[in-house]
DNA sequence: AGTCAAAACAAACGTTTGTTTTATTATTAA
DNA sequence: TTAATAATAAAACAAACGTTTGTTTTGACT
């Protein structure tokens, strides 16, 4: 806990004085129980998960857990950051933002998140269902991350507005929009699984855009 | 448990010999546990959740709480229940489903299911968080209500598709979609706290008949 | 060989959980 | 009134929980 909010974005607090290859394996082991514990939150959910199952699962010894994560919490909060922190870089690389016409740059980052979101579709239904455990000042940081995203799709569709390419009444809405239905797939997979992958981002994609691009498809 | 296994709607068991009268107080005593209950289960979630707190919230002792449900899921699965009965309740009433033109037929069925997600956003985020906890066969039955959902507006969309109202590539996903799109508010109210209900209603049907209907709005 | 801190371990801690039981009081019906 | 029924409060229950403890093993450096 103490150590995920004073340095929220992957503990890399490191306070014990380790040598590089200790710190290495350190490190290797918490990503280890995270990845491990992660997989049993989406299978069991979170408060069905013990830190036996989790001691279990990752045959690290349930006392010794806690010299690599300071609580059950924490494994969560860690979950949460790794991800959004892998949806921004994801994002933001391969020069996408640098992309002038808003149609072009619009497509890209929409489809770059509907892939991302797709192959993480039990990760995030996981932490749709599991936010409100987290601690009050974690889940802040989440939802601010959430609201910067969807501040780029917001800023987007605006310079699609004002160059006549978009026609949206409201940007800040359609983004929200926008935003939650990139978690299509993760919240409704139970009922779409006769499609294939390629088969539903091309058809995701197209629906979303019919929203906001004038006579799209 | 049982109760509700055997008996999916309403649990109208009272397998015990009672008068109507006692009946009634016996129904009515339930019907307020599972409202408390539900209460609780929004603002701390289902785990988080005792069954000591719900017997102080609903004044009734922790021992005589087993008089009215035969457990702490049954009260969820009840829960649940009544939700999807009031959903469909309301859809289905008014003659809405009589109505032969495709647009004014859909836009009335989408119309009123806005606004009742917009008024059970809470329940709805609550069931969303802890559909996890219920019984695999009750799961199956809540999902099974879901998809019946799903089938109403596809039959409508099919319909529009074929009289050239509507255009769509395939139906079965545009009503997936368009359920999913319904729960927006639910989900994300967090963000949206700036719209009023109208507002948020006229542009939440606009957008979502916009990857429906040919050059809406 | 000796030192020391990190890692591993089993065991136990103190709570809290859902559920049941018991003994006592209030209410109701005949 | 009397006998059955319901409601209450309190305690008890076993099981499970997250976390801490004291001790032992390991492995690298003096």
């Amino acid at each position: 806990m103490t150590d995920i909010d004073q340095n929220i974005p992957d503990s890399e607090s490191s306070d014990k004085r380790l040598n590089p290859r200790q710190q290495q394996i350190f490190k290797k082991r918490q990503v280890m129980i995270v990845k491990k514990a992660s997989r049993l939150f989406i299978k069991k959910g979170y408060s069905q998960t013990s830190m036996r199952d989790i001691a279990n699962a990752t045959g690290i010894n349930l006392g010794n857990l806690y010299h690599y994560i300071s609580g059950k919490e924490d494994i969560l909060c860690i979950a949460f950051n790794n991800y959004h922190n892998l949806v921004m870089e994801f994002v933001i690389k391969n020069d996408i933002l640098n992309i002038q016409e808003p149609e072009a740059k619009l497509k890209a980052v929409l489809r770059q998140s509907l892939e991302i979101t797709y192959d993480f579709r039990n990760d995030l239904l996981m932490m749709h269902r599991e936010t409100r455990v987290l601690p009050r000042k974690f889940l802040k940081i989440i939802l601010k991350k959430e609201s910067e995203f969807v501040r780029l799709f917001e800023d987007i569709i605006t310079r699609g507005v004002e160059s006549k390419a978009f026609k949206v009444s409201d940007p800040f809405f359609a983004a929200n929009m926008l935003v939650f239905q990139i978690s299509f797939y993760a919240l409704r997979s139970w009922n779409l699984k006769q499609f294939t992958r390629e088969e539903f981002l091309d058809m995701a994609e197209e629906t979303i855009l019919r929203a906001i691009i004038p006579d799209a498809m």
